[in-house]
DNA sequence: TTGTACGCGTTATCAC
DNA sequence: GTGATAACGCGTACAA
């Protein structure tokens, strides 16, 4: 392993003007550096982290999430893999500044992302899908701020990287699974969180997609819930009751506990095949109910354990992301591989 | 954070002392001792892994594998997550040395690891289930090696950790999803590996225990492939035509591809459902040509990655595994999910 | 029994 | 433009 000094002994030089070409600072003649680079080039000279980490310490990294947390046991999930990190982290000096927020107001992310700006590294954030957020992500990159969308993204960012889903493929997925276990016959109903927001609908193209091929599938209606369990349980019922031929229900995004409650409220249990997304205590339950048949899994401790250590590696360890976008896989879970 | 440094001020002695007490090495005054634990406790001390790896390079640490990949595409997967986290760390001197081998053969296996143990400071092995086995472990961990099992364990052994499936689990999740995709009245013809691997044995016990709940399941004949993909194609197409009732398969570890070539040479592949383990390319291939229609996938990259994470973390940062056993999920696979 | 001093690789600071 | 030096936290050989 070659490191800096080998670097400045066989160039004939000290470790700081190395340092300086290799961290472009500058003040460095042309030759020296020329030199330098070759050399460094040659030899594969990677900067040790450990290195890296231990001098980190006197720049006190500190990383802000913000995260629409707020009402949504999904992430849950998602903040413990980021706290878990952090704290495994925090030995080396990383500071963590925790901010959650309620549903998809664009004002009130963009105040919180404000008096956050002075006073972090990185940001870790599940963005609204808005041009103005998007100016806003920008910004923090423009003034060197470190930025990880998390669990959605906005393409059109400059932020370093996306981790989370490929809402498509859940939905495709979905659809090929619902064809595999549902009746050969079916009529499905759709409970939709908020069109407004992106993953949703492209979650609906997949499926659409996907079950398109399948002349004996039809979508018979689909509602919006708003990601609220009360919304819900009454737009569940109101369908079901105004369409009696529905075998499928297929449940898009949050409000997966009122939708099985209107549909017990019915009696419908034994009527209908539900298939739903993420594995929060109340879906849970309905699977053990026997209500719910399978449900869409997108790994979310890890998204958050990935967000955070993406933060970490940058920060602490000078490690740039190797890519764009860390795309969690679709699983599907069932009662026995929950 | 707190510091060795800081310690010994506090306690008005020199670093050399309270790094002999945290690291018990000896000669140190009872008192002095317990005055260090006291305030090392109080203050939540906690060693920096950056200080450590620094340090650690001196000793030049060396991992070694010993995995029974030859002729198994399986641990194909295993072993590139074993490599991708080898590179990451070959930067903080972390060596590796890379043995494979064939099949289950006790003495093959018993000569390599005497080959390894006087140059290796940790072992990832893929171990054999035998008691000669479990002893030679023993006598690496008595030797102050780190010990990880990898996809398959020995836990009467005292290895320090395993990586790898609930095999148990694995059967009772291929058995609950094969009555959500198979028949309501099935007919099971089973494939098993070898009754010799104890992982093949616990998935078909998990298997039995879930189908058996079930009357319209019967499990007609099993018969072993030995993990060759010629004798699963003579045994698969042997067992096809002695019962032409079967109408599910079930391929309970490799050989996979020989049982497919079977369906297909019987022209069976449009009358059964077939379910098997791993997405090895041969199967990715079934899967594509919509013979097998799901497979338990058992995360085969991310055993490698945590296993060598771990011997890393232990030899280079000094930290040892939180668990004794790191548990993947025996996830459900579609060619959508894949 | 205890303290001192150096090295691991990187970076920041100060002096030239 | 460049070089020397100290500092980060830890481990350890050596001195006292």
């Amino acid at each position: 392993m070659v490191t800096i000094k080998q670097i400045a002994d066989l160039c004939g030089i000290s470790r700081g003007t190395v340092d300086r070409v290799i961290n472009e600072r500058g003040n460095v003649k042309r030759e020296t550096r020329d030199l330098v680079l070759n050399m460094a080039k040659e030899l594969g000279y990677k900067p040790n982290p450990a290195g890296k980490a231990l001098s980190a310490r006197k720049h006190n990294p500190v990383v802000g999430t913000l995260i629409s947390s707020e009402g949504n046991p999904f992430f849950d999930a998602v903040v413990h893999g980021i706290k878990v990190a952090a704290e495994r982290y925090e030995i080396y000096g990383l500071k963590v500044i925790y901010r959650t927020m309620r549903g998809y107001d664009v004002k009130s992310q963009l105040k919180i992302m404000d008096e956050l700006k002075t006073k972090v590294n990185a940001l870790i954030i599940s963005p609204i899908n808005d041009p103005i957020i998007v100016k806003k992500i920008n910004e923090f990159v423009a003034a060197g701020i470190f930025v990880v969308t998390l669990n959605n993204d906005i393409d059109k960012s400059q932020r370093h990287c996306y981790v989370g889903t490929d809402y498509i493929n859940g939905g495709e997925t979905a659809g090929a699974l619902l064809q595999m276990i549902a009746p050969q016959q079916s009529n499905i109903g759709i409970i939709m969180g908020s069109s407004k927001v992106l993953g949703h609908k492209q979650r609906l193209k997949g499926f659409e997609k996907t079950i398109g091929k399948n002349n004996g599938y039809k979508i018979i209606d689909i509602k919006e819930n708003d990601d609220d369990d009360i919304c819900s349980y009454d737009k569940t019922k109101e369908m079901l009751m105004a369409h009696s031929d529905i075998n499928v229900l297929f449940i898009v995004a949050a409000g997966v506990y009122g939708a099985c409650r209107a549909v017990l409220s019915l009696g419908k249990q034994d009527k209908l095949t539900i298939l739903a997304f993420d594995t929060v205590p109340t879906t849970v339950a309905m699977m053990q109910k026997g209500l719910i048949k399978a449900v869409i899994y997108q790994h979310p401790y890890r998204q958050g354990q990935q967000a955070m250590q993406l933060a970490f590696e940058y920060l602490v360890n000078g490690i740039a992301p190797e890519k764009s976008r860390y795309i969690m896989k679709n699983e599907i879970k069932i009662l026995e591989n929950l």
